[in-house]
RNA sequence: GCCGAAAUAGCACAACUGGUAGUGCAACUGAUUUGUAAUCAGUAGGUUGGGGGUUCAAGUCCCUCUUUCGGCACCA
C-alpha cells in the first residue's frame, strides 16, 4: 500500500491506491481545490491518476511554474473546443505550451481573420466560465483511432500512426471536443481564467516546408487576470524599444525599397556602428589579432573548392565579366586562408590569428529579412585562428573569455549558449567530427558554461558554440559564435599548411569566430537593450549645448570648441527657442547631458549640467566637466546612467 | 520562399457604403531674446508604393509587381 513522501519530507499512509487528487485532499480542502496536478516521482501526472505505489509525490497549482504551464496547455484544448463548435470543418493538428501561452495548428479552408479570433476568444470565455470537467480516458489504439478518424481528425490519425510502440492513449473529453494528449491538463476549466488570442500565422506541418501550411493560433494565458493585463503591459511597453522604431526616431538608419535588407547608416547611426566597431579592434590588439582586409568578391571557383558553392549557391550574390564568374563573399574564411597560405608558415608561429571588419552579403530569403537583425549585408568582426590541434582548448577558452569580456563591457550579462552538433549535409569524416566535437565540448565544460545542446544544427564544416542574446519582445538571436574546422584547411578544400616540427606539411586547424557576430544585429540589439539611452560611452551624441539667450552663443561655441578638443561628440542648438523647448527635444533624443549658458554661467566661465534623467548636476568648470564625463565613459556599459 | 495582413506629406495618423485627400508634429518665413520637457503667427509640402483594369468618377473595387509587418521554413 502506497506510502506518499511530500515535498516537506512527511510520509502519508494510505490503505489502497489513490489518485493524486485523494492525497491533495488529505492534507487539505484548500489544496485539493488548488491542485491541478501531481509530479509523482518527478514525472508530471493527472489529478485522477492512480498511485499504487510508495512515491515522491508534490502537488502542482497555479502557484507553480509547471502547474501555470499545464494550464496553459489545457487552454490550447479550450481553444480546440471553442474552434470546432464555430468551424466543425477544421482539422486539428498539435496545439503546445509555449514561452507565456500556447498554439494551435490547424487546417481549416477559410481564413482566421483578427476578427474572427476575437469571436473564438469569446467563445472560449464562455465555455471557460462554465468550469466544466475535463475527462481523461486512457483508450486502446483501435480505439482511438477509430474515434478521430470517425472525427475526421486526419492529423490525429497521422500522429497516433506514428507511435507505433504506443498501446493507448490519453484522450481529454471537453463536453463533446476530444483531444489526444500526453497531458497532464487541469481536471476542470475553473482553472483557466486569463487569456487572449494574440495572432495568426502559418505554420508548416511538422515544420517541413514540404508540407501544407496550416493557419496557427496563437494564444497567451497566465494564473490570472493581474498576470495576463501585466503581460500586455509589459509587451507594449517593449514594442517601444524596437530598434526599428528607435532607429528612425533618434535618426540612427533606415532601409529602403532599394535595397531590401540592407542599411543606410545616418550620422548618428554611424557613430554608433563605428564605436563599437572602434571598441572591438583595441580589443583585437589586446589580444594578439592581426587585422586585415579581403577583397568583396572573388572567382567562384573558390567557393566550389571552399564547398560553400555546393550548399549555399541559391543564397549568394554573384556577378561575372566576359570570362569569369564570381561571386561577392558571404563569409571571410576563403579569404582569410588566401592572406594565411601567402608565405611558408613553421609551427613555431602558430597560433595565427587573422581578423577582418568583413563586410559579407548572403541573400536570404524574403521572408526572413528583419530590421537589422536579419539583413542581406553586414559586418563580421570575423577572425580565423589556424593553430595546431593541441592548441585547440587554449584557444577556444580565449575566445569564449574574450565573448563575456565584451559582453559585459556592453551591459548583457544575460546570455544563453547553444553548442551544434555535426548536420546531415557535412563535409568532413566522422572520425573527424568527432574529434571537433569532443574538443569544444570540453572547453565548455572546463569553461564552466552552462549550455544548451543542438544535435545537427553545427556549420557544414563543423561544430559550433554560439552565443545569443535576446530583444526587447523575447526573440533570440544569434550573435557570437565560435566554430572549429578541421576540413577547410585540407588539401582538398583550400589547402592551408604548415611545416611541423617533423619538417614535414600539415593543415593547421581553423576556428572561426565571431564575438558580436553581425555589427548590424549587434548594434540592433543594442538599441533595443538601452532603449536608446545608450552610456556616455556609446551615445553617438555625448553632449548638447544650449545657449539661454542669442548673447550667450559665443560662449556655447567656445565651450563646444574645447570640449570637442578633449574627444567628446558634442552639438550646439543655437535656435532661435526657449531652453525648455531644446531641453524636452534632446531628452527625448536621449543625450546623456544637456549643458545650458546663461549670464550666470558666461560670467563663472561655468556650464550649467543637466543629466538625461532630469537631475540638475549644478555648474562645471570645463575641466571640472571633462574629469565627470571621461571618469562615465570609462566605464564603458557596466555601470551607466539610465 | 510559404501563409496572412499592410503601404496615404519627413514622422504619427484621418478620409462613412466609390464623389474636390485632411489633422498634429517636423520643415520654411517673420515676430519674440527666452533659465531646465513644447512662445506666437504665417507659408509651403501629395501622380495616396509601382504598373494595369473596372467606372461618369478610384486612396477606397479587381489584377499584378515591389516593399514592410507577424509567424513558418531557412540562417555558412
Amino acid at each position: 500500500m502506497p506510502n506518499i513522501t511530500l515535498p516537506d519530507g512527511s510520509i502519508k499512509e494510505f490503505a489502497a491506491p489513490v489518485t493524486v487528487m485523494q492525497v491533495a485532499t488529505s492534507i487539505g480542502a484548500g489544496l485539493a481545490k488548488a491542485t491541478i496536478a501531481g509530479r509523482v516521482n518527478g514525472v508530471l501526472r493527472d489529478a485522477c491518476d492512480l498511485i499504487t505505489e510508495d512515491a515522491e509525490v508534490a502537488l502542482m497549482t497555479l502557484k507553480d511554474e509547471e502547474g501555470v504551464d499545464i494550464m496553459r496547455h489545457s487552454c490550447a484544448h479550450l481553444l480546440g473546443h471553442a474552434l470546432k463548435q464555430l468551424y466543425p470543418d477544421a482539422k486539428m493538428a498539435i496545439g503546445p505550451v509555449i514561452e507565456n501561452g500556447f498554439y494551435y495548428d490547424i487546417d481549416l479552408e477559410e481564413k482566421i481573420t483578427p476578427e474572427s479570433l476575437l469571436k473564438i476568444e469569446q467563445r472560449m470565455q464562455e465555455l471557460a466560465k462554465t468550469g466544466y470537467d475535463v475527462v481523461k480516458k486512457m483508450t486502446p489504439r483501435s480505439e482511438a483511432l477509430e474515434i478521430f478518424k470517425s472525427r475526421a481528425e486526419d492529423y490525429k490519425v497521422e500522429l497516433i500512426d506514428d507511435m507505433p510502440d504506443e498501446t493507448e492513449f490519453g484522450l481529454y473529453y471537453h463536453q463533446e471536443y476530444v483531444d489526444m494528449c500526453r497531458g497532464p491538463h487541469v481536471p476542470h476549466m475553473g482553472f483557466v481564467k486569463a487569456f487572449k488570442l494574440t495572432h495568426v500565422a502559418g505554420a508548416y506541418w511538422r515544420g517541413d516546408s514540404n508540407n501544407k501550411m496550416l493557419q496557427r493560433l496563437y494564444g497567451v494565458a497566465f494564473a490570472d487576470k493581474k498576470a495576463l493585463k501585466a503581460y500586455l503591459v509589459m509587451m507594449e511597453e517593449a514594442e517601444k524599444r524596437d530598434h526599428r522604431k528607435l532607429g528612425k526616431q533618434l535618426d540612427l538608419f533606415h532601409v529602403a525599397e532599394v535595397a531590401p535588407g540592407m542599411a543606410f547608416w545616418h550620422p548618428k547611426g554611424a557613430t554608433l556602428y563605428r564605436i563599437v566597431e572602434d571598441y572591438m579592434r583595441q580589443q583585437l590588439v589586446e589580444n594578439d589579432y592581426q587585422e586585415i582586409r579581403t577583397p568583396l568578391i572573388m572567382d567562384r571557383s573558390l567557393w566550389e573548392k571552399s564547398g560553400h558553392w555546393d550548399k549555399f549557391k541559391d543564397n549568394m550574390f554573384t556577378t561575372e565579366t566576359e570570362n569569369r564568374d564570381y561571386a561577392v563573399k558571404p563569409m571571410n574564411c576563403p579569404g582569410h586562408i588566401q592572406v594565411y597560405n601567402r608565405n611558408l608558415i613553421s609551427y613555431r608561429e602558430l597560433p595565427v590569428r587573422l581578423a577582418e571588419f568583413g563586410l559579407v552579403h548572403r541573400n536570404e530569403a524574403s521572408g526572413t529579412l528583419h530590421g537589422l537583425m536579419r539583413v542581406r549585408s553586414f559586418t563580421q568582426d570575423d577572425a580565423h585562428i589556424f593553430c595546431r590541434p593541441e592548441q585547440i582548448q587554449e584557444e577556444v577558452r580565449a575566445c569564449i573569455d574574450l565573448v563575456y569580456t565584451t559582453y559585459a563591457d556592453f551591459g548583457f550579462d544575460q546570455i544563453e549558449v547553444k553548442f551544434s552538433t555535426r548536420p546531415e549535409k557535412r563535409v568532413g569524416s566522422d572520425g573527424v567530427w568527432d574529434l571537433a566535437e569532443k574538443a569544444l565540448e570540453e572547453t565548455l565544460q572546463s569553461a564552466d558554461l552552462p549550455y544548451v545542446l543542438q544535435p545537427g544544427e553545427g556549420a557544414f564544416y563543423g561544430p559550433k558554440i554560439e552565443f545569443q542574446l535576446k530583444d526587447c519582445i523575447g526573440r533570440v538571436w544569434q550573435c557570437g559564435t565560435i566554430q572549429l574546422d578541421f576540413s577547410m584547411t585540407q588539401a582538398d578544400r583550400l589547402d592551408a599548411v604548415y611545416i611541423g616540427a617533423d619538417n614535414e606539411k600539415h593543415h593547421p586547424v581553423m576556428i572561426h569566430r565571431a564575438i558580436l557576430g553581425s555589427l548590424e544585429r549587434f548594434v540592433g540589439i543594442l538599441v533595443e537593450h538601452y532603449e536608446g539611452k545608450f552610456p556616455i560611452w556609446l551615445a553617438p551624441t555625448q553632449v548638447v549645448i544650449a545657449p539661454i539667450s542669442e548673447n550667450h552663443a559665443d560662449a556655447v561655441t567656445e565651450f563646444a570648441k574645447k570640449l570637442k578638443k578633449h574627444g567628446f561628440r558634442v552639438e550646439t542648438d543655437l535656435r532661435n527657442e526657449k531652453v525648455g523647448f531644446k531641453i524636452r527635444e534632446h531628452t527625448l533624443q536621449r543625450v546623456p547631458y544637456i549643458l545650458v549658458i546663461g549670464d550666470q554661467e558666461v560670467e563663472n566661465n561655468t556650464v550649467n549640467v543637466r543629466a538625461r534623467s532630469g537631475e540638475n548636476l549644478g555648474s562645471y568648470t570645463l575641466g571640472a566637466l571633462v574629469d565627470y564625463l571621461s571618469q562615465e565613459v570609462s566605464l564603458l556599459g557596466r555601470h551607466s546612467q539610465s
